[in-house]
DNA sequence: CTGAAAGCGCTTACAG
DNA sequence: CTGAAAGCGCTTACAG
């Protein structure tokens, strides 16, 4: 493998200078620098990143920490947003690291290995978790981070995330203006996570702009006849904003059992079902997690500059509403 | 941070004693080592991977690489095997990095560039395709590879796999012990992956065993009509073997929605398929990506030991049948 | 505009 | 059993 000395050798050049135009250093003549990097290609020249990293004190990678639990179903989103970050990454000829672990320990060990050993020096948390030790370690220590999902009320940090709001909202207008649902109602999870609170926000809106009655359902995890009975009880129901897929999908399911001739749309949230579990009547908010992985990677780069202004403390990706056809991410 | 040169300072030792204490190196006396080590310990030294693996001209690191085209479901066990892969590299201390990206070019830079300029020696594929480019970049380089899934006939490398014709078998027996079901029908994609072609196999031994009568079931894609015509042509049927859990659930749900009254039993693989969206007659082969990505680590860091023997060249992971209540991998 | 030199924090062959 | 020294491949303050 070629180093810069080898360079600097065939050319008659120091190393500095070599590594200078490499660097595209302003101080080497234009002319040197073009020269440098046309021998280096010839040559196959390929930095190494430990020497690099040892000397910068900092290593050209960013570490990627996923949440302690999560729901399986969750991962489709995660590895949409592990590609939308490594691409972006690999212009920036940074290393894509990842934390994971079964424990707050394990992470947090992870993670602080990550910091002290390898020298890394910016994070992207995949969740952005209420009093999460993992970002309570990161804000005390010297490094940049951007979440996924916004920071509690209160809090302040880089972060990306939808415009839930109005994902909400969009949700309930596409089955009402482009399916013709008279009287939808909004199916969210017992948890309360912050996104849902946000797209029952939006949906409540949307519900109250056209004088129509709002119905929020707080779905229970395993206690099937209280969906039937939800449904029994809601005869002029004949759509549903589900704040995931899978909530939507079950509603979906019970109602077909219940009334295999009656009419419903679906709108979920996250595109994740394959269209073989599907059919006409469902429909999807599609997040786009890869853009989210570019918008977290673009911030962790960028969002700091200016260090006292307001300017791009986060980056909101717009989301789409429909059927698709997504086979992979 | 402390450096070993710090603590050589510190014990007034030199740093080459104090390197090879830590490094648990014989020629040091073993009370020279624990002294070391405490003081170590109690100044809080982290040791530097950049200037380690710059010295040792490899990187503490495992490249683990994502295939360019994959089903969305298949992310839910991308997920689980990097939680047993990071596992073990965490108590190797060895870090984790990612390739991934949307066309084979940008993984083969992907690869090269850990090959190169991170100098990582050992990958995780997390796939195995016949006539992968990666494979060949790989086969032909100075590194260490084990993939997920066995090599192609006539193919010779590391993997891991789960026993897919037993797999086969056990779903079969499973329906037939356990649930007393009298004619399970096989179901595959159209796409004969080898786990697919061996899950069968197990299903026609099985079935051929009990002098049972095998059919088989080529899912089109697409197709919906197909799906409910091969269910009306099956009458006898009462259970389903199905290569993967969606295959299954589109096949259990045609099916209940034709005959809302008749039982049947249905096995998946890989348990996907969160509990909300199934009930007591759907049952799935869990295939332990957790422990798969365990198993690939230590054969990846073991296998080659002895590189004249043919011990250790592949793994196989144990799988289990039933209904689970798992929340998260 | 270019170079000689120091230094980043380790490991290890060589010497004693 | 321990140490002095060289070297891994870079970057950059200092000097010219």
């Amino acid at each position: 493998m070629a180093t810069i000395r080898d360079i600097a050798k065939q050319m008659g050049l120091s190393v500095s200078t070599v590594s200078r135009a490499l660097n595209d250093n302003q101080r080497i003549s234009e002319k040197t620098r073009r020269e440098v990097k046309r021998v280096a290609e010839q040559m196959g020249y390929q930095p190494n990143y430990n020497a690099r990293n040892l000397t910068n004190q900092e290593a050209n990678a960013v570490g990627v920490i996923f949440p302690v639990n999560n729901r399986v179903v969750d991962n489709i989103f995660y590895v949409g947003l592990l590609r939308g970050i490594n691409e972006q990454l690999t212009e920036r000829n940074y290393v894509l690291s990842i934390a994971i672990g079964n424990t707050t320990e394990q992470v947090l060990d992870n993670v602080k290995s990550m910091i002290n050993r390898a020298q890394i020096k910016r994070f992207i948390l995949l969740y952005s978790h209420i009093n999460d030790d993992v970002i309570k370690l990161l804000r005390q220590q010297p490094v940049e981070f951007v979440t996924i999902g916004k920071p509690a009320a209160g809090q302040k940090w880089l972060y990306v995330d939808n415009d839930n709001i109005k994902a909400g909202a969009d949700g309930t207008n596409y089955l009402i203006d482009q399916l013709h649902v008279q009287n939808p109602v909004f199916a969210e999870s017992q948890n309360g996570w912050p996104y849902e609170l946000d797209r029952r926000e939006g949906y409540l809106q949307a519900m109250h702009r056209r004088d129509k009655q709002a119905v929020v359902f707080s779905v229970p995890e395993n206690d099937e006849q209280k969906v039937n009975q939800f449904i029994q009880e809601h005869p002029k129901m004949d759509g549903v904003v589900a704040t995931d897929d899978y909530t939507g999908l079950r509603i979906y399911n019970w109602y077909k059992a219940l009334y295999p001739d009656k009419k419903i749309e679906v709108v979920g949230y996250n595109n994740s079902l394959p269209n073989e579990l599907t059919d006409q009547h469902f429909h999807s908010v599609d997040l786009h997690p890869i853009e989210m992985g570019r918008a977290a990677v673009n911030l962790l780069f960028e969002g700091n500059q200016d260090k006292n202004s307001a300017v791009k403390k986060r980056a909101i990706v717009a989301h789409s509403v429909g059927k698709s056809a997504k086979r992979s991410d």
